[in-house]
DNA sequence: ACTTTATGTTTACTTTCTGTTTACCTCGAT
DNA sequence: ATCGAGGTAAACAGAAAGTAAACATAAAGT
């Protein structure tokens, strides 16, 4: 599990990332909340921990722009006791609030409870059954067409080597043997529309001049 | 909304009710919490609010057997500060913890936190109680005939896999044998009708060249 | 015992899906 | 700028799925 984390005392900090990291818990901090945002944005977390009371901006208009763009699950830490920064954190879409002091024992078991709850971890976001014939995408189901599965599944079993169209055309079933290449360019292109990176593909790359490669 | 409740302090369990139920949140108190388990077991809430101090039974006990029937988002309230309850009951598959005396404005905050939550994750609109015999869609029971309910049952135990027409037939009593397989599109057709998603399934698919997958 | 209702099945027809091809466009390396 | 490769919208045809209606039989109601 990999997780943000904006905080500005730094002592604090490293003594969490110790405690978490050696609980299987990543900690990646930023003392910069605008750094972290525009971290936050490209990359993935598991969670973010927020510090209310950060020197440059009220962390809770980090938490409001955050949740223009991402729906991380968020625990708020704060110092400040202040019912109504609760309510109004918690209205804002975060998913917890933890008074400071706390112990870390307890921020981990709300990681675990929250991430739990949304069953969801940045491990590789393409997962198959073949025997269920089942893919999952970011932990949903993606309804595939016949072709659309077998090509997704064979470039899944042989990623993250790059397979060319001929070859696709050999082994899929779902594939008149006789099709063009283009084809499966065709299909490719609609399996990037399932996965919504028709635009800047990030899993299912083209090699130019050799096929296509899946990076799981 | 509607909220249940265990909470064998009868008056704060009034006080709470009076507020939340002017914000729009009814909630239904018991003070017996094997009643509770057992109107959780029949019928549907928003959510859970556990006091952990019962007379008859540690609250963390109800917690346990709750979750072998029920995904219902639990907000436990206590009195014992005990960081080690804390930590226990995040584990045992609480959603979050309240240390009492809290004031009702932030429970009230984070059933609202809670709910959305599961908005978001897209949890299981269908839920089936095989031996009762009864199917819940969206919280409502489903009024189906015994093919319908057999054929959802089976789909269901088998989720996310597609089942073929002809694994249907030979599975479901309901079924001859001997029927074509295009009886079960014809059913399958009427289920959908009942989930009111004859166009544009959401959850129960047809998987072209397969057959049909139920998606939870 | 008789009638009505409910439900699974079949038929016949319509609609949708999906793999393929074509044509045109964009992009990148040289 | 050029050339080749990949991207994709659109059109197409055959296959699969959807469904309205009629039917047969079992179950329920009287």
């Amino acid at each position: 599990m990999r997780v943000a984390m904006i905080e500005d005392d730094i002592e604090l900090a490293e003594i969490l990332a110790e405690y978490l990291g050696s609980h299987n818990i990543d900690i990646v901090n930023f003392d910069d909340p605008y750094l972290a945002l525009a971290k936050l944005r490209v990359e993935s977390f598991d969670a973010l921990i927020l510090d209310l009371t950060l020197p440059q901006i009220d962390g809770l208009e980090i938490l409001k722009d955050l949740r223009k763009f991402s729906d991380i699950p968020v625990i708020i830490s704060s110092a400040r006791s202040d019912i109504a920064d609760k309510v109004l954190g918690l209205e804002l879409g975060a998913d917890d609030y933890l008074p400071k002091p706390y112990n870390p024992r307890e921020l981990e078991a709300r990681l675990k409870a929250i991430t739990r709850r949304k069953g969801k971890t940045a491990q590789s976001d393409i997962k198959i059954d073949r025997q269920k014939g089942v893919v999952y995408f970011k932990n949903r189901v993606l309804d595939l067409t016949p072709a659309e599965f077998e090509i997704l599944s064979y470039l899944y079993e042989n990623s993250p080597r790059a397979v060319s169209r001929e070859e696709l055309i050999r082994n899929i079933d779902s594939l008149n043997e006789n099709s063009t290449p283009k084809s499966v360019d065709v299909i490719i292109g609609r399996i990037r529309e399932k996965l919504r990176e028709r635009e800047n593909p990030k899993h299912l790359l083209s090699v130019r001049g050799v096929g296509y490669r899946l990076i799981r």
